[in-house]
DNA sequence: CATCAGATGTTCT
DNA sequence: GAACATCTGATGG
């Protein structure tokens, strides 16, 4: 049994958590079912100072509210309309940061996220179905059954959480953000962290 | 393989 | 109306 990650852990600055949480393990816990996935690919928002950020220049709507918030809780919202977006609330009450859990390795409920993401079970996916899984934002949200009623939830509860991994030492690439070309300069910040030899990244 | 249209809730214009 | 922290299926190589 892996310890779980305590309010402090997410009351860092979003570069720091968003680093750090890469080999960690996100566990949603279900009706007695255990999901779980190893976090391979994150990216860091800054909040207010960050033109790519939801909270950018102080703006509060009810969508962002939870961004504004304590640190450890959870930040879902619906991107395009149809998918969903997972991310950690990080920094303290009154700072709108956010770290965005991009793409993860499936580890636990193979069946469950087969089941979610292709209605079919796992021992029928293709390969290519196989590492679609979990690769990007909205396809990890899918799997894991996150949706927007997990909005707010708290990530020191015993429902939806992030657990330590083994302590492997990690080969981390740092790069540019993924979909945010309306953010200006803030579009080129190295603020996207993945897992060098994953093959669950979702764009290289 | 690559490219592209289409799906559609929330926020802003 | 338009844009958006995305994904899928169709079409053509």
């Amino acid at each position: 049994m892996m310890k779980r990650l305590g309010r402090e852990f997410y009351n860092r600055d979003s570069l720091i958590v968003a680093r750090e949480l890469l080999g960690k393990v996100l566990v949603h816990e279900i009706g007695g079912q255990k999901v779980s996935a190893r976090i391979v690919e994150t990216e860091a928002y800054r909040g207010i100072e960050d033109k790519a950020a939801h909270s950018y220049s102080g703006k509060r709507t009810p969508r962002v509210e939870v961004m504004y918030g304590g640190p450890g809780f959870s930040y879902v919202f619906i991107v395009y309309g149809m998918h969903y977006c997972f991310n950690v609330v990080t920094r303290e009450e009154g700072n709108p940061q956010a770290v965005l859990i991009r793409a993860a390795e499936p580890r636990e409920g193979f069946e469950l996220m087969a089941q979610n993401r292709f209605k079919k079970s796992y021992h029928q996916l293709n390969k290519s179905q196989i590492l679609g899984l979990t690769n990007g934002p909205g396809k990890l949200c899918r799997a894991l059954s996150i949706d927007k009623s997990l909005n707010g939830e708290d990530l020191c509860g015993s429902k939806l959480y992030v657990e330590e991994g083994n302590q492997e030492s990690l080969s981390i690439v740092t790069a540019k953000r993924v979909g945010i070309d309306y953010a200006e300069e803030a579009k080129d910040y190295p603020w996207r962290f993945y897992i060098e030899d994953s093959k669950y990244v979702s764009v290289r």
